[in-house]
DNA sequence: TCCTAAATAGTAATGATTACTATTTAAGTA
DNA sequence: TACTTAAATAGTAATCATTACTATTTAGGA
């Protein structure tokens, strides 16, 4: 594996973010630093960090957003979609089910959002 | 609410069939019974069911699956993908979080099937 | 039977993601 | 330091799940 500037940036924004952001997000980011970064070389860069377990994925509404590799959990609002971080939640998990090999479980938390439950918040995505 | 056949037999085939269809395999299934039905129609019904808490979903490989409402996890090959139905298996949930009102956990096992440890099944996706 | 809002069929559009290809480059080797 | 080469990139096109659109049909009430 070759360490490239695409690279670095791409896992920099990741690491340095506290959005969730999704790919076309850390794609404008990028560009800051690599003026012509290719978005298909950010997608291909995520995909592969994610491959190696240096980022996390959170799935919000078919699209992948992305997080630094810090133990914790998601809450995503289903009016709003927004994520928002969830520490201190203790779930245990098995390592195996019937012979399949588990080393992975992905959580996410869904509800309403303390700020969507106030009646004139309805219906407003904030993606 | 309009009570139509073709959200019947969407309905009914979530409820009767043991896998985990997509909506195209929903669509393929549900044209055996109504032969012009429309894909836009399987995937409105399929919505407004799962936006009624009718049928849930499991997203896999970025495309929604749809499962009859049992209570029960699922657990996905990170392989061949296949999706195996986890029973027995006890998560205690919040109910809220911050002020945030938790009313569903996306809870999905990820791993290596059984089949898919041995090592002569390497690559081999069946979706 | 009539009426009307809701649902449908068929098709086009959207949008996230992947694939393709010529060019560039990281990094090992002489 | 220059050479080599496989891997990565930029730019673009293609894919594919899903949604939007519109004329037509229909469920269900009056």
């Amino acid at each position: 594996m070759k360490n490239t500037k695409q690279r670095k940036v791409v896992l920099d924004i990741i690491n340095n973010s506290d959005k969730h952001l999704d790919a076309f997000g850390v794609y404008k980011l990028a560009r800051i630093s690599i003026s012509n970064i290719s978005l298909g070389t950010v997608y291909r860069n995520l995909g592969s960090l994610e491959n190696e377990g240096a980022i996390q994925v959170i799935m919000v509404d078919g699209v992948k957003h992305y997080d630094k590799i810090i133990p914790h959990y998601h809450f995503v609002c289903k009016k709003c979609l927004k994520i928002i971080d969830v520490f201190d939640l203790e779930i245990p998990r098995l390592k195996e089910y019937n012979g399949n090999l588990v080393d992975d479980y992905e959580i996410v938390l869904k509800g309403i959002c303390e700020n969507c439950q106030k009646e004139d918040n309805y219906g407003i995505k904030r993606k």
